[in-house]
RNA sequence: GCCAGAGUGGCGGAAUUGGCAGACGCGCCAGAUUCAAAAUCUGGUGACCUUACGGUCGUGGGGGUUCAAGUCCCCCCUCUGGCACCA
């Protein structure tokens, strides 16, 4: 019989805690939050708001609200976060802990598109759902702070951050970005130039420039731009994606989906300008070291230098090369771009190696490619330069016939083929050669695609001998490999590598005899004052892709004018809506060359417009559905503002603290600045490099604009771990349901055949999930809170295991047993003292718990509490105090039965602001110990003295012991360490 | 391949700065209660040897430092996550 049929049949223990029981007073205490207003957060300045009181932003990241519903693996962070927050407010704390939801974006939409409804329909039942499932499990969120990024009012702000983006610089000088205007107004001073760039050839002045041309160049320096680059076109989702959104694999990481590279005019976000600072200020955050690692990874910073290498042209002979190094020496380093038409620029972490730099190789996509392909190759051209990669021409084709063929060869590539490939290098001598400069001999061209277009210049100076890539490539080309760093002796070399550590410069001319560090630096210096190359850091970071071609995302604030320049709607044009549309679905194609076809270019009616008279079109991309996450915390503080994003007073206050003195940008530095932010900020690891790396860019865009208070937007960062679930699969290797598996004997069974059990994520596709609606029905949601904490450290992945639950289950029903009789109801507390034992059993286990508390130590805090109310029940009756500061403990975690165990302790009115117990630090101290003694590292025996007792009389005491004298019979000691209150050793022989 | 994290009873997991390994829970065993069962309560439960007292071994494997190592150092194995020709 279970639980709850037992109380149905009302037998003896009406007043028992189980099942049916904790679902009515759950639902009750509920529905008293929601009706007092329990978890309602004040803003400064509303009604009941208190200045003195500490602040804590607690928020986790907020969910897709996906159409089946939560299991047991989602609410993990949102019910750690939840008791953190109850803990906080017992601590007097004005805590804000808001939840809300990422609802645009592919899922929403896939999930839209697979239920044929519109997205915003199904997205609507969706968040209703969800919001069910999180209030039955008692989550106190602020309800009226429940965003949704899909809410006009939401994305009217995500429009306006989008145009404080479009609308601003990036000023190199003073290091932060700048509205567009003042960069209007340092080119009208003539402070800035216009320089020599794409919009701009030739260097034009400001004044001599037309409108048009004026406009080209601001637009070319826009924080967001469009532009025609190489972009990751996923034709079976029917849109482009973001670096950080394709996988190592070459596929979209939503769908798995083929992604290839293509040429699109995109809207780009400039987080390149902030590569130095995102990676700077991570040393002020409060982060899990593998997060803070796994950014500045994919940042990237490389220091070392460019170095321009000067090809001959092929047509025109080698006199054309003559006296190019003197020229370079008097005229200097070219910032900008080489003004030789056939000047390589390479980049190298190892210019100290560039004497042994014995060929070059460009990208196949790099722009001098063409230029530099010779009609012919020489006679003396080896066999093996001729080309190297599957499906090759014969060798007595042309160099422009073989340069094509490899061109098509590493364009048909999609990164998953490059990796089946791996070993073998492919690649093509494309009968041109270059100068080096510092041997100022010449070296042969290669192009090859591990040369990457989309890293550092897109095209490298090749050392066999001192990295791996090029002495592969030398070994299988035949190309000369060079000496020029001598290992330290005692070094080991291992035959047939490259050695690519630092060591002793030789055959390297004026750097001979220096070690790798004064070598670079030296050649770097002579590269310098003659011209021909430069120190420099380069960042592996790209600049963010911003626009999708789909229907659910924000629609972007711009319009087109007939010139096709884009321009800014003005604030009081917003919201731009999205349109209604019968159609609002994706144009899929199996074709890689099938070009983008946004699902809005199809709404005519909105894709143009007029404003003062003249015509407009519409920008008809959306952004990412990184564009809400990417703020969204700071809307959580004034969800209604229709004037600002969040008041300022406001964002100030629970960003960087009421009290403290706002570091705005005239004051910043990067060293000194407070960093402020959320104070702890719950989710999952996957969002590293995605989430986390594109928020902090907006927040510093913000901060700079002077938007916001605070450099980083999140100060404490929290991974949880996963909850898996045992997985199990058949004969054929099909997952099948694993509620309906058995086990017998260690082996488990599912319909009577044998199946294999494997552990995963717990989820639809592994046929594991346990949805918490279930276990709120078998246990109670209080219990499932503290399984879900008990199971083992927050970081750490752990699994499930539904058996266990009853643990959980039985701890609150003794306690709860403990303080109410289960016959009569009738309390068992009295008001009694509690006992000098009790006492402190009582104050260690508060000292222990807010210990763990503060470190989010759950699982071990629940222990403590475990132990203390195991300890009371033999007892007839319990203390007054002793239960109401159990009572208050044990609130954060199962704060309905902790209501309604309060409520019988005689109180009105919600324990939620209660204050959390303190521990008397006297009755911490015991007066007696127990201390090992050692013999050798063993030990023989177990002795109680005073504590805080000295060396000396614990040698004493030791000796004494029976044990111990007869241990140490015969032996002679040497040497007594004793610990006090801890152990004795006595180290004889 | 490179980088990071982890490996402790049958299971989930405890163990400040090196100082009594296995807290707490699940499971299991025994007892109480019960006509009986469930529930509940009490006790036991790392392995091996021993009738017992007690002893030996034991934190992935091997070596080392130390009076003392789950914890520090070196080598190796396995698992998880990230990156992947980044010049």
């Amino acid at each position: 019989m279970s639980e709850a049929e037992q109380t149905e049949t009302g037998n003896e223990y009406p007043h028992r805690y189980n099942a049916l029981m904790a679902q009515k007073l759950e639902g009750k205490w509920q529905d008293y939050w929601e009706r007092e207003e329990t978890f309602h957060a004040p803003n400064p300045g509303e009604e009941g708001f208190d200045p003195d009181r500490p602040k804590k932003f607690i928020m986790d990241m907020f969910p897709y609200p996906s159409g089946v519903g939560l299991h047991v693996g989602h609410p993990l962070g949102y019910i750690a976060t939840d008791i953190y927050s109850r803990y906080q407010r017992m601590q007097g704390c004005n805590v804000l802990h808001p939840m809300g939801y990422d609802a645009f974006g592919l899922p929403a939409e896939q999930y839209a598109i697979q239920t044929g409804q519109h997205p915003r329909i199904t997205t609507e039942a969706n968040i209703a759902t969800m919001k069910a499932q999180m209030r039955r499990l008692g989550l106190g969120h602020d309800p009226r702070r429940s965003v949704a990024t899909t809410d006009v009012s939401f994305y009217r702000w995500t429009q306006w951050i989008f145009l404080q983006i479009f609308n601003s610089w990036y000023d190199e000088e003073l290091d932060r970005a700048r509205p567009i205007s003042e960069l209007i107004e340092e080119l009208e001073s003539g402070r800035i130039e216009p320089g020599d760039t794409e919009s701009n050839p030739g260097g034009g002045k400001w004044q001599d420039l037309n409108g048009q041309e004026r406009a080209a160049i601001i637009n070319e320096r826009r924080m967001a731009y469009v532009a025609e680059i190489p972009v990751n076109w996923c034709p079976g989702l029917g849109t482009v994606l973001a670096n950080e959104e394709v996988t190592a694999e070459g596929r979209s990481e939503r769908g798995n989906m083929p992604v290839y590279k293509r040429p699109l005019r995109q809207w780009m976000m400039r987080i390149t300008s902030y590569c130095e600072r995102l990676l700077d200020d991570l040393a002020d955050l409060d982060w899990p070291e593998p997060i803070k690692l796994m950014q500045r990874n994919w940042i990237g910073r490389s220091e070392g230098a460019e170095v321009d290498f000067l090809g001959i042209d092929p047509a025109g002979g080698e006199s054309a090369a003559d006296g190019w190094i003197e020229t370079r020496g008097s005229s200097g380093w070219p910032g900008g771009s080489p003004p030789e038409e056939l000047a390589i620029r390479v980049f190298t972490t190892r210019p100290d190696t560039l004497y042994g730099a014995t060929y070059m190789v460009l990208a196949p996509e790099h722009p001098l490619v063409d230029r530099l392909t010779a009609a012919e190759y020489d006679d003396s051209v080896p066999g093996p330069w001729r080309g190297q990669f599957p499906g090759q021409p014969a060798e007595t084709s042309t160099p422009a016939e073989m340069v094509a063929a490899y061109k098509d060869y590493a364009d048909s590539k999609t990164d998953i083929e490059r990796q089946m490939e791996e070993k073998e290098k492919t690649g093509v001598f494309i009968g041109a050669w270059a100068i080096n400069p510092v041997t100022e001999e010449k070296v042969p061209i290669f192009i090859a695609d591990y040369v990457l277009m989309g890293y550092g210049t897109g095209a490298i100076m090749a050392v066999p001998a001192h990295d791996t890539r090029d002495f592969e490539f030398a070994t299988q080309f035949e190309v000369p490999i060079i000496e020029v760093v001598k290992a330290p002796s005692g070094a080991e070399i291992a035959e047939g590598e490259a050695f690519t550590d630092h060591g002793t410069a030789v055959n390297s001319g004026l750097i001979d005899g220096l070690d790798t560090p004064a070598a670079k630096n030296k050649i770097t210096g002579w590269l310098e004052e003659n011209g021909l190359g430069s120190g420099t850091i380069n960042y592996k970071l790209r600049d963010w892709l911003f626009s999708r071609q789909r229907y659910w995302g924000e629609p972007f604030p711009i319009i087109y004018d007939s010139d096709g320049a884009p321009i800014g709607l003005r604030d009081s044009d917003l919201p731009l809506e999205l349109p209604e549309m019968e159609d609002y679905k994706p144009e899929v194609d199996e074709d890689p060359d099938s070009q983008p076809k946004p699902p809005l270019a199809r709404a005519k009616d909105w894709a143009t417009v007029s404003i003062d008279g003249k015509d407009y079109q519409r920008e008809l991309n959306t952004m990412p559905n990184w564009a809400g996450s990417c703020w969204y915390y700071l809307r959580y503080l004034d969800p209604d503002n229709d004037e600002r994003y969040a008041a300022e007073e406001t964002e100030g206050y629970w960003m960087l603290s009421g009290k403290e003195e706002k570091a705005r940008p005239e004051s910043y530095d990067a060293g000194t600045s407070r960093i402020g932010g959320v104070d702890l900020y719950v989710g999952g690891a996957e969002h590293a490099v995605l989430h986390l790396l594109y928020s902090r860019f907006w927040h510093k865009l913000l901060f700079d604009l002077g938007h916001v208070s605070t450099p980083e937007p999140f100060h404490k960062l929290f991974n949880q771990g996963y909850v898996q679930a045992a997985a199990f699969t058949d004969e054929r290797g099909i997952y099948v349901e694993a509620s309906e598996v058995e086990e017998k004997d260690g082996s488990f069974f599912h319909d009577g055949k044998p199946v294999n059990r494997e552990f995963g994520k717990m989820g639809k596709s592994l046929k594991n999930a346990v949805t918490p609606d279930e276990i709120c029905s078998d246990f109670g949601a209080d219990t499932l809170r503290l399984y879900e904490m008990y199971m083992g450290p927050l970081e750490a992945s752990k699994p499930w295991n539904t058996r266990d639950i009853i643990g959980s289950h039985r701890f609150l029903q003794r306690f709860w047993r403990n303080l109410v009789d289960e016959e009569s109801g009738e309390l068992r507390v009295s008001s009694e003292p509690a006992d000098g034992e009790l006492q402190k059993k009582l104050h260690k286990t508060i000292a222990g718990v807010r210990a763990d508390m503060d470190s989010l130590g759950f699982n071990t805090a629940i222990a403590k509490m475990i132990e203390l109310n195991n300890a009371l029940t033999g007892l007839d009756s319990i203390p007054a105090e002793t239960a109401g500061s159990l009572v208050k403990m044990i609130a954060p975690f199962a704060p309905h039965l902790a209501e309604e165990l309060w409520e019988k302790l005689g109180h009105s009115g919600s324990l939620a602001y209660e204050p959390f117990p303190e521990a008397d630090a006297s009755l911490l101290v015991e007066d007696q110990v127990e201390v090992a003694i050692q013999v050798m590292g063993k030990i023989r025996a177990r002795i109680s003295v005073p504590a805080g007792l000295d060396a000396e009389g614990l040698e004493e005491f030791a000796r004494q012991d029976p044990a111990v004298v007869e241990a140490l019979e015969g032996l002679t000691v040497r040497k007594v360490i004793a610990v006090p209150d801890s152990l004795v050793n006595f180290v004889a022989n």
